[in-house]
DNA sequence: TTTTGAGTTGTTCGA
DNA sequence: GTCGAACAACTCAAA
């Protein structure tokens, strides 16, 4: 344990753990100082490459604020919020309130530490402590470490190892001093109150209409439904049409729910007879941990294939192509029912991310960072990590990566796991009227059926933009085609 | 150092 | 319709 260091002041800097309890940085700075005050800052590093002004994160994010400021405010304290450069805003406050120490949970992604590293040497210039924390994993950076102290590089000797090392101290609660006056209340020109959508810049995006909740409430009524389903979550996680998910990644990503929690309750669970479902889910768990720390090691993946070799496919990157990927007009039901999904609500369900995925790159052969670009722009629970992992996973260039002859059928994928064209149905009411075998594959339905149910290919629906069949063997030439011959100084330049 | 077992999520072909 | 093999040999991690 660190010794107390008895402060006079301190500042809690939030990013992405919007919450106030089981807290590392503000579990920290109670004990350690004597006045603690609360900051967020809308960094413009950030919002001012958001390619929309309507962007569902941005609204999670305020309206998880307004819920952490009424928190905050419980125990005598008030939310700080700025809108500008991090890397100024900071330092400011700090100034301003003259802090010893700045708090903060740590962040692992490139640009966040580039930013950390920046605001850490202004706060050092004016003689500022900055302090971080471990917060948003259970294990972080080079905790879990092969035998020989190398990173691991396949999931399921990484996992073996995260469980063994699990131990009840990891899961434990940061502890949150919350007596009514154990927060300070900030002087009236800094405590304004969290900053309307239009004041940032930004316009609603109708998080409720979509059923999503922001903030420590909603996550917590997320986690709580999910536990009355977590046994069934084996048996219904890959069928898009089915609430099988826990639907908490958004939270996870904003950490208005704790990770020690979640991975508590599934750990605890996973050790019942039967409880399958429990153990599944926690393994989703440490998979966001296998990407966070492939990209502590690897940060070089956030731009190039894990494996270099992938470097070189020559992916002829058909425009139109990706665009009716985009938009969601391949002529795949599958596809475009998803890709209409992520486009409506900003989530897309799991198993339809990699069959998306796996047809972007296999079968219109497009560069998977053009996919993964994409995804980040609009799903609500971007996170680099596990989204570049994910990419890269389907695209057969990342680590313990999908071998890349498994090239996903969009029509069997759809068959097995849309049986009933329930999901289909959903994001695309034009395909309502053909009944559970032809929704996969309208195309192959004969014209005079098409034309009595009002559904003709090419006219209701569009006709398929490539040919599976075609565009599987393609792809497995063009991989192939950098496996070999390897040419020896690409095989040495490996190494 | 060498050997060995294993590796999230599949598809297609032919018997 | 069902089943096993091939896809292509590769790399990781542990013993």
């Amino acid at each position: 344990m660190r010794p107390s260091s008895a402060l006079n002041r301190a500042l809690v800097w939030f990013r992405r753990d919007l919450r106030d309890f089981d807290h590392a940085a503000l579990s920290h700075a109670l004990r350690d100082a004597r006045e603690v005050f609360c900051v967020f800052v809308f960094d413009r590093e950030i919002l001012d490459t958001l390619p929309s002004r309507a962007d569902r994160r941005v609204e999670f994010i305020r309206e998880s604020l307004v819920e952490l400021d009424h928190g905050l405010a419980k125990r005598g304290g008030a939310l700080i919020v700025r809108h500008g450069f991090a890397r100024d805003e900071i330092p400011g406050v700090a100034a301003e309130l003259l802090v010893d120490a700045v708090y903060a949970n740590r962040d692992y992604e490139p640009q966040a530490l580039a930013r950390d590293t920046a605001v850490g040497r202004a706060l050092a210039g004016q003689g500022v402590d900055f302090r971080t924390f471990k917060d948003q994993v259970i294990f972080e950076r080079d905790e879990i470490l092969t035998r020989q102290g190398t990173p691991f590089g396949v999931f399921t000797p990484y996992k073996r190892t995260w469980l063994s090392a699990l131990t009840p101290g990891h899961l434990a609660p940061h502890a949150i001093d919350d007596r009514p006056r154990a927060l300070a209340k900030p002087p009236a020109p800094l405590a304004r109150g969290v900053p309307a959508l239009d004041a940032l810049g930004f316009k609603p995006t109708k998080l409720g209409d979509l059923g999503v909740v922001a903030g420590m409430s909603g996550g917590a009524a997320l986690f709580a439904s999910f536990k009355r389903r977590i046994d069934r979550y084996r048996g219904l996680r890959d069928y898009p049409a089915r609430k099988g998910p826990s639907y908490l990644s958004v939270h996870l990503r904003f950490g208005t729910v704790s990770i020690r929690q979640l991975a508590a309750y599934a750990h605890q669970r996973s050790l019942l007879p039967n409880a399958e479902g429990a153990a599944t889910w926690l393994s989703e768990l440490v998979w966001r941990e296998f990407y966070a720390q492939i990209l502590w090691h690897h940060p070089r993946v956030t731009e190039h294939a894990f494996l270099s070799q992938y470097d070189e496919l020559a992916f002829p990157n058909d425009r139109r192509l990706f665009a009716a990927w985009c938009e969601g007009r391949t002529g795949y039901p599958i596809v475009d029912a998803a890709m209409r999904q992520i486009n409506t609500t900003g989530y897309m369900h799991n198993r339809l991310r990699m069959i998306t995925a796996s047809f972007l790159v296999k079968d219109l052969l497009v560069d998977w960072r053009w996919g993964e670009r994409y995804f980040a722009d609009a799903l609500i629970d971007y996170d680099l990590a596990s989204n570049n992992g994910g990419w890269q996973w389907a695209a057969s260039t990342g680590c313990d990566a999908q071998p890349y002859f498994r090239i996903f059928n969009p029509v069997t994928q759809s068959e097995r796991f849309d049986p009933d064209g329930k999901f289909i149905r959903r994001y695309l009411p034009e395909l309502a009227s053909l009944d559970d075998r032809e929704i996969h594959a309208p195309w192959q339905v004969p014209i005079a059926i098409q034309q009595a149910k009002g559904v003709v290919v090419g006219r209701d629906y569009p006709s398929p933009i490539v040919d599976h069949a075609v565009q599987r063997a393609a792809a497995l030439a063009l991989f192939r085609a950098v496996r070999s011959p390897a040419p020896p100084d690409a095989r040495a330049a490996r190494r």
